[in-house]
DNA sequence: CCCCTTATTTAGCAATCACTAAATTAGTCT
DNA sequence: AGACTAATTTAGTGATTGCTAAATAAGGGG
């Protein structure tokens, strides 16, 4: 599937987002939105598959990271997107936040 | 829709490029592909709601241009497909250069 | 006025897609 | 080993989508 068409899915940008600066793991990015882990994880597939996220195995996690270089020019765009608010709920960045503080984890 | 979704369809960014730099009829665009004049139709109509072409009526006849402008940073990034044949079928090209001389629309 | 050309639109169809729920794989603990 | 957690995968479903064929609209010329 070509870079333009993955990205063309609202959702899966929503995922690059949150994992656009930092590696989150599937369960964390997973949790932030009102869908089930499955359909998350056929997201990071359709990504994975792409070449637009990277994977660090880490026990039973895997942490995904946005793989900007892979984006090339579709990067700046989504970036472009993202600051000047054109792109799904601005909730998204404030979840992101919320994940940098309880990054270790043993969230409620 | 979304300029990103309505250029994630091959067939829409094959439109897009036939018309990129000079314009074309609709019966000329459809011509280019084996698909009908209805569904090449369907196909700017959806980029003419997503501002992406500009059209220009003259009789019967319905002038369309790509909008670059509209593309903002995805206007670049469809050139460098273009540009390094990661796109479709490079006889395209060669139908625009053919469609090109024979402007004027008298072809067999 | 009829006919032809150009283009859009509509109804219907097959394929694709994002999702859910459940099954499965894999690693970590006691 | 068994139980628990993290993640992927599979089967099935409803909605969307690109297409065809046919209907419709509208301009131009005899």
């Amino acid at each position: 599937m070509d870079a333009v068409k993955v990205i063309a899915e609202p959702r899966r940008r929503d995922i690059l987002r949150l994992c656009w600066r930092a590696e989150r793991t599937a369960g964390d990015l997973a949790a932030q939105f009102n869908v089930t882990f499955g359909a998350v994880s056929q997201h990071l597939k359709v990504l994975r598959d792409a070449g637009l996220v990277t994977v660090r195995r880490e026990g039973t996690r895997r942490y995904y990271q946005a793989n900007r270089t892979a984006l090339g020019p579709l990067a700046p765009y989504l970036e472009g997107l993202w600051a000047t608010q054109l792109d799904t709920l601005a909730t998204l960045a404030e979840a992101a936040e919320r994940a940098d503080q309880t990054e270790t984890g043993d969230a409620p």
